[in-house]
DNA sequence: GCTTCTACCGTTTTT
DNA sequence: CGGTAGAAGC
């Protein structure tokens, strides 16, 4: 069998041409990954050895995907061949040659989270205002910078930066950008954008570790090359400087990241860089119908700033596009519930056939909601990944220290938790002794005797205990294979027994999410290549690259059949048979920051082109009326994008009537009556046992609430409140408490849960 | 030093 | 509304 066979002519052409540069224009459901894929295989066939193959993609997902199908095509004869995400490449290099620019190779990666909360104490310790000088604002100013290679240094010397810095009223960035850097180096830990910057010094400075690279990777592919920033694009120019055997594969109606730096200008300008390149286009779309098409084309065209190229396909024509109006948000994750429902019962679908996006990740509650309530089974991507949850953080924590004492903010987060006696004064003066003498706070914590730093004995006893803690971990980390010692260091520093000890549903909830991790751990250890010299694989090569994995990583076997949430940006690169975009709502999506600017309203079009696109068989797009956004209901239009496709592909449906809630008189068997409500549950009082309540001087919420619609709990009653699992527990004068679970329907509150409880204990 | 309570703030989008 | 940082209180 011929594997080109299985390809159209603008597909084979594109795979055909695998020497020199070449750039491929995919529009979207055209068979873009079957091109790289195909094209791999094909240099494999053509005798490129695959150990001189680079490819690059945006997400691992992405990556393993194409790699198992690479796989299919030609075997063991891809085992070299290097693919993965821009971040995970370059971090893999940059360990290799770290000792070249002063780094030690086990540098640490610090995520968003970790890089804000160690500008925010730079900021305190210059004594700035954390409201002038935002630490979210800060990162992003610092992050564009380091995209576009300008350095602390490169930044202060700069006269324009500078100006402007000064008109905002934040003269001191350039300070805080500086003080970043060090810090970040004191702690050998780099950021996400490091890993592209410091790629781009070490290629600059170190002119045989360039060629060393340029021999290696004589072929260079770089998938979603719409979306590369100007550090990945010098990167990739670099690299290809050699051989010039570089393809590229976007497509620029699909360039959704210029929000991070990602410049449309790359692709455009592709042939400047290489004139002699061979430009494909992939128009033939096989994904979706001629409606979607149609549509996704008619809404792309009121674009100014795109290639030319004309998406066809030659499916059927499909059903049109439901467009649907609610009332509330509410209402809407309602009727999107049951329209999966329905769709699932009267196709034959199953629920994995469906995938819902939205602009924000805040969108996602209210649907959850509503499929929950409807037990449709859902998984959630994007939001906070596992990785970035509270406990799982805590546990790396004590890896990252245990492998890397220098760094900083592992070892703020675990100096104290659990709790060991060193608290905030003393960590302070360990910060500011670390920033006079210019050492890292580990190697403080080591002289703080000597160094007199005005401890008492107490607290000298508690950091050495610490200490010595942290160093029996390193050596474990050192000698113990991964598993072993990952689960030696969560033992051992009591982290899971303060979780097991907390029966909370929500500590429950930590506990496993620990043990997960250990799962994953083990299954690491379990499926390392057993390789050369009998390697072990250990704790150091797990967490060579945790920071850079996401959810959408995260395979899990339980359960495939689940209903897809995701933002339209985390959809991309994937397809299913039934799309619903909700919140199409003129300030929601379009974003209400991207109206001033053309250019911002063009890549939010570009956005909703993508969410379209998606879709296979069938769309809805739904908007809400209104919304609720702090608790504050604001009232919206239908988006513009809803307009400008064209009327004979959409199917417009008026809202149905929202339902009223009957009032029903009810008894919860202690003597109270009345109420607006659905359901009435009694919920278990030993569960909430274990709750201590607390006591609130005002509970005014609740107050205006009861007196309207709660008519047995009486205005000016309720002594406290305090969230318990889903509901809200309510203490009513005279000792008894009560759990309610409401929801806000318009601007009446439904009653759904009232339960009378008696505490003991 | 630790716990409890209050006041404030937020929404783009992600490797 | 929900989460959380930091102050006040213990």
């Amino acid at each position: 069998m011929n594997y080109l066979d299985e390809l159209n002519e603008a597909q084979r052409a594109a795979v055909e041409a695998w020497e020199g540069p070449s750039m491929v224009i995919a529009g979207a459901g055209s068979g873009k990954t079957r091109v790289l894929t195909y094209r791999i295989a094909h240099l494999i066939h053509n005798g490129v050895d695959s150990f001189n193959i680079l490819a690059l993609t945006f997400t691992n997902k992405a990556a393993k995907e194409m790699k198992e199908r690479i796989y299919k095509i030609v075997g063991n004869e891809a085992k070299n061949l290097w693919m993965g995400t821009f971040h995970s490449v370059f971090a893999r290099i940059l360990r290799a040659e770290a000792e070249k620019i002063g780094y030690p190779s086990n540098f640490t990666i610090y995520d968003t989270q970790d890089s804000k909360s160690l500008l925010k104490s730079i900021i305190k310790e210059m004594n700035l205002d954390d409201k002038v000088y935002k630490p979210g604002l800060v990162y992003n100013r610092i992050s564009s910078s380091k995209n576009n290679l300008v350095s602390a240094k490169a930044y202060m010397a700069n006269v324009n930066i500078q100006a402007e810095d000064r008109q905002n009223a934040k003269p001191r960035l350039g300070e805080i950008f500086l003080e970043y850097e060090k810090r970040c180096f004191k702690s050998s830990a780099m950021d996400f954008d490091d890993l592209l910057f410091k790629t781009n010094v070490l290629l600059r400075d170190f002119p045989e570790v360039l060629l060393k690279y340029q021999e290696r990777f004589k072929f260079i592919l770089v998938d979603e090359y719409q979306d590369t920033n100007f550090s990945q694009y010098l990167i990739v120019k670099k690299l290809a400087a050699r051989f010039e055997n570089i393809c590229v594969v976007g497509d620029d109606a699909q360039s959704i990241y210029a929000f991070r730096g990602a410049n449309i200008q790359n692709i455009l300008n592709f042939k400047r860089d290489y004139p002699d390149v061979k430009t494909f286009k992939l128009e033939q779309n096989y994904r979706s119908t001629q409606n979607i098409v149609n549509a996704a084309n008619s809404v792309i065209e009121n674009n100014k700033e795109q290639l030319e190229k004309e998406v066809w396909t030659d499916n059927t024509e499909g059903e049109r596009i439901k467009v649907s109006q609610s009332l509330t948000d509410n209402e809407e994750g309602k009727y999107i519930a049951n329209e999966v429902f329905d769709i699932q019962q009267n196709h034959q679908a199953r629920y994995s056939d469906f995938a819902i996006l939205y602009r924000t990740n805040a969108q996602s509650r209210a649907l959850e909601e509503a499929l929950r309530k409807k037990n449709i089974p859902y998984r959630i991507y994007g939001g906070l990944s596992f990785y970035q949850r509270k406990e799982i953080k805590d546990i790396l924590a004590y890896y990252r220290l245990s492998l890397n004492h220098n760094d900083e903010e592992a070892l703020k987060r675990v100096i104290n938790y659990p709790t060991r006696g060193i608290g905030n004064t003393t960590l302070e003066k360990l910060i500011t002794a670390a920033t006079t003498n210019d050492m890292s706070i580990w190697d403080v914590i080591q002289s703080s005797e000597q160094m007199g730093l005005g401890f008492n004995r107490g607290t000298l006893q508690k950091l050495n205990e610490f200490s010595e803690l942290i160093l029996s971990f390193s050596k474990v980390a050192e000698n113990a294979e991964a598993y072993e010692a990952g689960s030696y260091i969560a033992s051992h520093s009591e982290i899971l027994k303060d979780l097991f000890t907390d029966k909370t549903p929500e500590g429950v909830a930590r506990y496993e999410n620990i043990q997960e991790l250990l799962n994953g751990l083990k299954d690491f250890s379990e499926s390392y290549p057993a390789n050369n010299l009998g390697a072990k694989p250990m704790l150091a090569d797990f967490m060579q690259d945790v920071a850079l994995l996401t959810d959408a990583d995260n395979d899990d076997k339980e359960d495939h059949n689940r209903v897809s949430l995701m933002t339209i940006h985390a959809s991309k690169g994937l397809e299913f048979p039934y799309i619903i975009i909700a919140g199409l709502e003129e300030n929601l999506f379009p974003s209400q920051l991207s109206l001033n600017s053309r250019s911002d309203l063009e890549e939010e079009r570009r956005l909703f082109y993508v969410a379209l696109t998606r879709a296979m068989n069938r769309i809805i797009l739904s908007y809400s009326l209104s919304r609720y956004r702090w608790g504050n209901l604001i009232h919206n239009e239908p988006s513009r994008f809803i307009e400008e496709i064209d009327d004979k592909y959409l199917d417009i449906q008026k809202a149905p009537e929202p339902k009223k809630f009957e009032q029903t008189s009810w008894d919860d068997g202690w003597g109270n009556k009345g109420g607006f409500f659905e359901k009435s549950t009694t919920t278990s009082a030993p569960a909430f046992q274990k709750k201590k309540l607390k006591k609130v001087s005002d509970a005014n919420f609740y107050k205006e609430k009861a007196s309207a619609d709660f008519p047995d709990i009486k205005a000016g009653t309720i002594v406290t409140h305090q969230k318990f699992g889903r509901g809200t527990v309510v203490g009513i004068e005279g000792g008894n408490k009560a759990l309610i679970d409401f929801e806000t329907v318009g601007k009446k509150q439904l009653l759904l849960q009232y339960a009378k409880l008696e505490i003991v204990g």
